[in-house]
RNA sequence: GGUAGGAUACCCAAGUGGCCAACGGGGGGAGACUGUAAAUCUUCUGGCUUUGCCUUCGCAGGUUCGAAUCCUGCUCCUACCA
């Protein structure tokens, strides 16, 4: 069957792929769709709701999924919600939220649109990625127009047996307004659209996106009788059953100012072991040799943890490119107790972004110099100058890195880095920059 | 309203005239081991100008050379009785 386009001999069997990765959910009629990936080149999209100015570790499956159809030979388009993000989807959420306002909105389509531009190709010439916004199409049509055309189309009977109103419906506590309540027939409304102008065949998103996505081929049926596929990828899940993609700090975002390169390699290399295989094949575009040579050196010994540093480095330089990977390797190094030695200033300046910062006049340590007691309360690591004693004494203090054994120790200018900097740190991760004016 | 009991450090909880900055457990800090894991072990856990000093045992007074501990009043809690 090769030869129906140029270069589709090569086309690998994306369904198997997604099976093997284990990043299968659902899908409304999977031999059929087979047949049709099979067949030739199939345009899908998914759509992704600018909720904030930067797209999180959670929205990465969907993502990376239209990339491995592109990868597969097929023609993804990446929808930013210009129009849904005004409504707001009730699916997975167990109250009303709050609506965006249209600033907000639109700085964050902005975000969250040049984020999707990076994971696809758009210059391919066989099959390009293609970036919308449904308000494109969405906002010039009027509301009545929108009823009799679209709504017309959809029974109350079934919109509320779906699983997003139907939970809603029966708290009586939250409830559903109108206006989520219509969530649904507005991203029906752009699957048909897409249909009827980009032959669209098949949307793709999370598993709580079933009853969305089921409503739009529903819609296609009826407004462009052609059949349309639906396709769910797994929610993630952690083994400890934390929720997924939370580090301390809150979401890990792929914005590097919201969250740097070096946490976000810092998330990855967290991952529980039971989870690092599962993660490997979710995220990354290692084939199967790769992983199982991974998974078997993971096995042999936990403790080297190859698989989790592969699975970070593969995260981070997708997301944040190689330099940032590298110089997130070795800011990591260093606040996991490795020496200074040959540390350049630039790498510090890296690590001071990361570790909290305290300022120091100079003249403090001209003389005999600063009070290593004093400073450790002064930088906040230590509550009370009692304590900072019991903590030298104990062994828990660092000078850059170098463990103080004197509770009387000063700090001179002699022991400035870069004749201003001081890295102070308390016990294996409590770390402070002492920055001298 | 009556009777009985209680209030101790971040939490639980011993202590009932000097040996009490106050047992023990939890939680937390640090160390060892380790894999930036888990488990385990050690150690610290009121403050300071730290071989000592100061402030703490519900609040306010009092007795005493000396009080978390005894007395008086107050506040709050719990139980049983009305």
């Amino acid at each position: 069957m090769p030869n129906l386009v140029s270069g589709w001999e090569t086309m690998i069997d994306i369904i198997h792929e997604l099976e093997w990765r284990g990043l299968l959910a659902d899908c409304t009629d999977l031999d059929e769709l087979q047949k049709r990936l099979s067949a030739g080149p199939v345009t899908l999209y998914c759509g992704f709701d600018p909720t904030a100015d930067s797209l999180h570790v959670g929205n990465l499956v969907p993502l990376l999924a239209l990339r491995r159809f592109q990868l597969a030979g097929h023609r993804p388009i990446a929808l930013a919600g210009g129009a849904t993000g005004l409504i707001g989807d009730p699916s997975g959420k167990s109250a009303e939220r709050n609506l965006l306002t249209h600033e907000i909105l639109q700085a964050n389509i902005q975000g969250v649109s040049s984020q999707l531009s990076r994971f696809l190709d758009f210059e391919k010439t066989e099959n390009p990625a293609l970036l919308l916004n449904n308000a494109d199409w969405t906002a010039p049509v009027s509301f009545l127009d929108f009823l009799r055309d679209t709504g017309k189309h959809f029974s109350i009977n079934m919109m509320v047996q779906k699983e997003s109103v139907k939970s809603r419906m029966e708290d009586r506590a939250s409830g559903i307004s109108y206006t989520e309540f219509s969530y649904m027939l507005l991203q029906a409304f752009d699957f048909q659209v897409l249909q009827k102008d980009h032959n669209c065949d098949l949307q793709i998103g999370g598993s709580d996106q079933w009853g969305n996505i089921t409503a739009g081929i529903d819609l296609c049926r009826k407004k462009n009788a052609r059949p349309a596929f639906g396709l769910t990828l797994p929610l993630i899940t952690n083994a400890d059953g934390s929720k997924f993609g939370k580090s301390v700090d809150g979401a890990v975002w792929l914005d590097p100012a919201r969250t740097s390169p070096y946490r976000f390699y810092q998330f990855w290399i967290n991952t529980d072991d039971r989870d690092v295989i599962k993660f490997l094949k979710f995220f990354t575009f290692l084939d199967r040799d790769q992983i199982a040579e991974l998974e078997k050196l993971h096995e042999e010994n936990p403790g080297r943890r190859e698989a989790h540093r592969r699975l970070a480095l593969e995260m981070t330089t997708l997301i944040h490119g190689e330099a940032a990977a590298e110089e997130s390797i070795k800011a990591s190094q260093i606040l996991f107790g490795g020496g200074l030695e040959g540390i350049t200033e630039s790498i510090f300046r890296e690590i001071a972004g990361e570790v909290p910062t305290c300022k120091v006049q100079k003249s403090e340590f001209e003389g005999d110099g600063r009070s290593m007691v004093d400073l450790l309360v002064d930088a906040g690591l230590c509550p009370s100058k009692g304590q900072a004693r019991k903590d030298i004494q104990a062994g828990g203090i660092y000078l850059n890195n170098i463990r103080v054994t004197d509770p009387a120790a000063a700090v001179a200018s002699s022991d400035l880095l870069f004749d201003k900097f001081l890295l102070l740190r308390k016990g294996k991760k409590n770390y402070v920059v002492v920055s001298v004016e």
